[in-house]
RNA sequence: CGGGGCGUAGCGCAGUCUGGCUAGCGCACCUGCUUUGGGAGCAGGGGGUCGGAGGUUCGAAUCCUCUCGCCCCGACCA
């Protein structure tokens, strides 16, 4: 067992918030001395996050290993070639963290991997031939890579991170659908036991669609993602993905106006122009100008809504879709970009449902410094096409039932995904079947960011004191606190009790510092050890502990004699509250 | 990559606009004494390339130029 009183171990907390860090995760990480920076997107895990790091890592092995998922390690070292097999040196870019290394005479260009589909791959590629070898599903916890150009919100975005990455093999869709729904169980089993206030969600599923693609997310002010969810009926999506409700609109109310042409210098923005003609946003009419497959297209959306380019492009049926170049839109807008609106313009116009019911509406004149008022549909201008074409907001009807859509910040935990053939097409990876045909493995992948399990567990649980663990993935289950560490006689019964409690199998620390109580007492809530063990020598002549859950205001008391099985046993039922 | 902020002792900060005695405060640290149930008191002490380089000046933490690093917002994010 590693040194397991205060004084041999390192816990640098500080009393005061580092300047830099700003969200509660970062902060008490960094205060309670479970992590030190030691550059932009990189940081030393210390002793105690590191034990607590440990715990995440192994509830998400002991998880796999039950779901059936065989754990390897892969090398971090890979070789460029096998990601140019599948065209992902483009597709990452920047954040592919790549460079030549020198050897006698040549030079090996390698990527550290950011994740490990190609090794995977080429893997079973060379090892899986026949359909009686699989299913299988192959599983690492392993340091990743991924330059983020911008590193973030301490430990939640960061260049090296601790990724758990999982990839099933099947003969047949149906035998991926069977994987994935058991990865899928042992996601919610792992978030479950970690404590964590989790929402699957469906993501944005790239080519398989359908239900291809589930995030699993905690709902965090300072997430980064953000999802809709709908309290009646349980609906939740990111907001990429989701769908709005029932949106069949009625023209609002009132006469139509006539169409006029006003002066609107230098705005080119929806804000700028409602502030300079006092009109709402959702009284505008946004026209965006994209290339669908390289023919212009135009999409009107109401003011305040944003675009949603998948959604673009499903709508069209198109295979890319962008936004069109400044020479583009002055092209089919004739006038420069931030004036284009529906009035006169002759290409192809697709607009969203909420724009029908948009009356008198204020849009682009297709000319330099002009805009209309009044503008209204089927006298002014017309729409080809009317769509789901924009993300979903709050307040937006639930496609599942009745209820209304609330929009949350969040954080992804993890990620499961039908990969299908993209990878065992490019790597050629196949098996031969029963009738001796050769075909393409089927695959699936599955991440789970286990660094992002500790910060989401803090940014969710935590008070003005410091980190609130649960059982779990506490670094440690018992504080032992002796008041006078100067005492021998309070420091034997202090080093009984913690030998003692780590035969029984407990994580103990003791706090053998001679230091004030009430700077241990601070240390210990900032920390947030779930349980504390004080030992005063007023309790002590009645021969009494004292008893503090970090969750709890009051501490109670307890019988020295006995007190070994009672705070073991107390330890194991907390235990048992998340683990199944 | 666009916009903003910051860099002075281990940590948190003042001083910079308006250049001027030996660069300050709190915490932490060391020594001694007194204290001991929610971040103790007194006394004494150590610790600084003021992020770095160049320049202006009799004189630069302070003004100018360049540069490095960190944080936030935006863009981007299999």
């Amino acid at each position: 067992m590693p040194p397991v009183r205060w004084s041999q171990t390192l816990i640098p907390t500080l009393k005061e918030s580092p300047e830099g860090a700003e969200i509660p995760s970062h902060v008490l990480m960094l205060r309670a001395g479970l992590i030190g920076q030691v550059m932009a997107g990189a940081y030393t895990y210390l002793p105690l996050g590191l034990r607590a790091l440990k715990k995440a890592e192994r509830i998400v092995r002991e998880e796999m290993d039950r779901a059936g998922a065989v754990e390897l390690l892969m090398s971090a070292l890979t070789p460029i070639q096998l990601w140019e097999r599948t065209g992902r040196v483009a597709a990452f870019g920047n954040v592919l963290i790549n460079f030549k290394l020198n050897r006698a005479g040549r030079q090996v260009h390698v990527a550290l991997g950011p994740t490990h589909e190609e090794i995977v791959t080429d893997l079973v590629a060379k090892h899986v031939s026949s359909y009686r070898q699989l299913p299988l599903t192959l599983y690492q916890i392993q340091t990743k890579f991924r330059n983020e150009e911008r590193p973030r919100f301490g430990i939640l975005r960061t260049s090296e991170f601790l990724m758990k990455d999982a990839y099933s093999f099947d003969t047949s869709v149906e035998g991926l659908n069977a994987s994935y729904d058991k990865m899928y169980a042992a996601y919610c089993r792992i978030f479950e036991r970690c404590g964590l206030q989790y929402l699957p969600v469906e993501a944005e599923s790239g080519p398989i669609g359908g239900d291809a693609s589930h995030e699993f997310m905690v709902v965090a002010d300072n997430g980064e993602d953000r999802v809709v969810h709908c309290a009646s009926c349980g609906y939740a999506a990111n907001l990429e993905r989701a769908d709005t409700g029932d949106r069949t609109v009625k023209a609002e109310p009132g006469d139509l106006k006539p169409l006029t042409k006003l002066d609107t210098p230098g705005t080119t923005s929806i804000e700028q122009v409602s502030k300079l003609l006092k009109c709402k946003p959702r009284q505008m009419i946004k026209t965006m100008i994209y290339e669908a497959d390289g023919q212009p297209i135009a999409v009107l959306l109401r003011g305040d809504h944003e675009a949603n380019e998948g959604k673009i492009r499903r709508a069209l049926g198109a295979k890319s879709v962008e936004l069109a170049s400044p020479e583009v839109i002055e092209r089919v807008t004739k006038a420069p970009v931030g004036f284009a609106g529906p009035v006169g313009l002759e290409i192809p116009r697709w607009a969203d449902h909420d724009v029908a019911a948009l009356r008198n509406a204020v849009v682009g004149g297709n000319e330099q410094d002009k805009h209309y008022v009044g503008a209204n549909l089927t006298r002014d201008y017309t729409v080809d096409h009317f769509a789901d074409l924009r993300n979903a907001d709050a307040d937006d009807p639930c496609p599942k039932c009745a209820g209304k859509l609330a929009l949350r910040h969040a954080i992804e935990v993890g990620h499961v995904f039908k990969l299908g053939t993209k990878y065992s097409e490019a790597l050629e990876a196949r098996f031969s079947d029963e009738k001796e045909q050769l075909r393409t493995i089927i695959m699936g992948c599955y991440g789970i960011g286990v660094n992002r399990i500790i910060a989401a567990l803090i940014e969710t649980q935590h008070d003005a004191d410091g980190i609130i663990w649960p059982m779990a993935l506490a670094p440690y289950e018992v504080l032992i606190c002796p008041i006078k560490a100067s005492d021998p006689e309070v420091m034997k019964v202090a080093d009984q009790l913690h030998d003692e409690l780590l035969a029984q199998g407990v994580d103990v620390l003791l706090d053998d510092r001679d230091q004030r109580p009430g700077v241990k007492f601070k240390d210990g809530d900032l920390v947030g050890i779930p349980l504390r063990v004080v030992i005063g020598d007023r309790g002590l002549k009645d021969g009494q502990l004292e008893l503090k859950w970090r969750t709890k205001k009051e501490a109670g008391m307890l019988p020295l004699a006995g007190a070994v099985e009672k705070i073991a046993e107390l330890v194991s039922q907390a235990k048992r509250l998340n683990s199944n």
